[in-house]
DNA sequence: TAGTCATTTCATTTTTTATTGAAGAGCTTG
DNA sequence: CAAGCTCTTCAATAAAAAATGAAATGACTA
């Protein structure tokens, strides 16, 4: 007894092979990164299309829904990763994709990864207060290892800068 | 109408305020590099204690599950992240965090960063002899753009070892 | 300005991921 | 070698995250 093909499979039809390699790389990079499923969908499938495509374009070919796409096109608009181009004659916003790809990854060291080395340094600051008021033993403990968690952030956020600017140039 | 005190309350009295800012700093951390909640919060504990801890005084103190605790800490001795410790006159086994905290970002790169990367540049090679299959124009845009995403995984892998050295000096 | 079309929002549903705890395997000890 | 601990595993459950689509919004046009 074959089973009838699923829906997914019925949409993947209408996706090239480029286009499926496409679209399984960039949600890879983009899970990595914190980011759903669906911006990668969307990016991959924008990634390898010599066209620009309106929003439901996007909705069919991926299967996908109105709101996952909205959505999905708004975070990525947010990281800069598309922009949309005008289309005489058609009222839809089309999008292509932004091949400037050190912008996700600048996108995340500087509203990932700076902000929570920030926020732990700033903790760092109340426990070590915390710590200052505990008996001699717990306390030597405490101390040396704050010492040493501070001291491997703070080497950690000064590489940032460097990073940053390794992966734009 | 005063609400009962949740578990999850009288849990955290049982911790002090230090424990309780180092659980939320590690669980912030481990999180961004994929690790779950009950895993930061195990290291966040061990990191400020002074005496090694066994199983069960994990669980009771975090008042998470017996399978949360055996799985946190096997993730925990899988990075290396702690080690556990002989403790004369009892059967169980007493773990103490290692403070070397280049291990998680350094396990984060080998395990799942290097490893996305190489599939992605694998992948890559599938699309370029997809793409050389098309008719021209579309051909011209997706070699174009699958060279630049090459030339950009492959900087990104060339930066790796270097960042590895940074993290571990 | 009424009607149509494109898009966003968000309460609900679905899917995915993490947690729980009972069953059981492996040690140790009396 | 039986009884008791400690720890692991995994099927069931709970919690969290993502996707859906109907309704609201805004924007154009005839």
């Amino acid at each position: 007894m074959q089973a009838a093909p699923a829906t997914l499979e019925i949409e993947a039809e209408s996706l090239s092979a480029l286009e499926v390699e496409s679209i399984e790389l960039f949600i890879g990079f983009f899970k990595l990164i914190g980011l759903q499923k669906s911006v990668g969908e969307i990016y991959g499938l924008l990634f390898v299309s010599s066209r620009a495509l309106a929003m439901d374009d996007i909705m069919t070919r991926l299967g996908i829904s109105l709101g996952a796409a909205s959505q999905g096109l708004k975070v990525l608009r947010s990281v800069g990763a598309v922009k949309s181009v005008y289309m005489p004659g058609d009222r839809r916003d089309h999008y292509v994709a932004d091949l400037e790809l050190s912008k996700f990854a600048t996108a995340f060291i500087q509203e990932e990864l700076k902000p929570r080395l920030d926020r732990a340094l700033e903790r760092i600051g109340t426990m070590e207060s915390l710590a200052s008021g505990m008996d001699s033993g717990d306390r030597a403990t405490a101390e040396e290892r704050l010492e040493r968690l501070k001291h491997w952030l703070e080497r950690g956020e000064s590489m940032l800068p460097w990073l940053l600017k390794f992966l734009v140039k």
